[in-house]
DNA sequence: TAATATCCTAGTTATCCGATAGGATTAATT
DNA sequence: AATTAATCCTATCGGATAACTAGGATATTA
């Protein structure tokens, strides 16, 4: 299940999708999502760092994508706010760990399904951009 | 990310699919597998009130499936152990509820994303059994 | 200079994860 | 009968994390 975070992240990016050429205010985003101001506000700050979004201060600002809907990818997004992909860190591409618990991963029971898991999530999330989303 | 219970949980059936016609007790697949006993224990005891264990109190007792291996799919214990394997709850075949901040779930810019998401992971569980582990 | 935005750091609260404690019950062995 | 070895059961606990909030600093426009 994915974390309450994710889900406003996404949703926020794609309202502003949805609002291209204009600076689109928080509080517009939160009021019309039904998302926490607050709790949005570091989300986007987030995504801004990430560089997904651009933003402008003041009166009249707000944020905006700084890239095409269709050139953010899911899995990038997705790896921001929700972090690995896999479902264990030892088959985690950008994000591996070692298990504490497994001398050889390679022997795990584990290890085939853990990636077909990864794999099929991959897959969806590689073939989905924001533009889909719109 | 799934959790350390789901981990142990799988680790523990598949240690046991791995000793069939023998009762194995907890101390032996806590040892092997590196779990820790009073955290296996409690797993172990709710796999069986899930129906998936029987047991076998006092000396000599232990563990054992109640079905053939090829015969335990993976959406099952998932479920179980994991809970959900939707994404959201609002997508979620055997968990639904409805979100709180959306109004209508048909359009919902992030439903389609996540029944696609759920349908991936719905077919790997659902063509994987514990004998695909042994 | 007032109004309206984002920026930033630091909290707060509540829930859940991972693990443990300690005894009750059951069964085989000696 | 006593001992040993196992599951059964309830309760609890610390720590991490999720979800959210506070409050001011900074920038921009009018």
């Amino acid at each position: 299940m994915i974390s309450k975070k994710t889900k406003y992240g996404l949703k926020a990016l794609t309202y502003i999708a949805r609002n291209p050429d204009q600076m689109v205010p928080i509080a517009q985003i939160a009021e019309r999502e039904n998302i926490p101001h607050k709790f949005l506000e570091s989300i986007l700050l987030l995504l801004k760092k990430s560089g997904f979004l651009g933003s402008k201060k003041g009166k009249g600002g707000g944020y905006y994508l700084l890239k095409q809907a269709s050139d953010i990818y899911m899995t990038d997004v997705m790896r921001i706010l929700e972090g690995p992909i896999a479902p264990v860190a030892c088959v985690s591409l950008n994000y591996y760990e070692k298990c504490d618990d497994c001398d050889d991963e390679t022997t795990c029971s584990l290890n085939k399904l853990m990636i077909q898991v990864r794999d099929a999530n991959l897959h969806v999330f590689r073939n989905t951009t924001l533009e889909d989303l719109k």
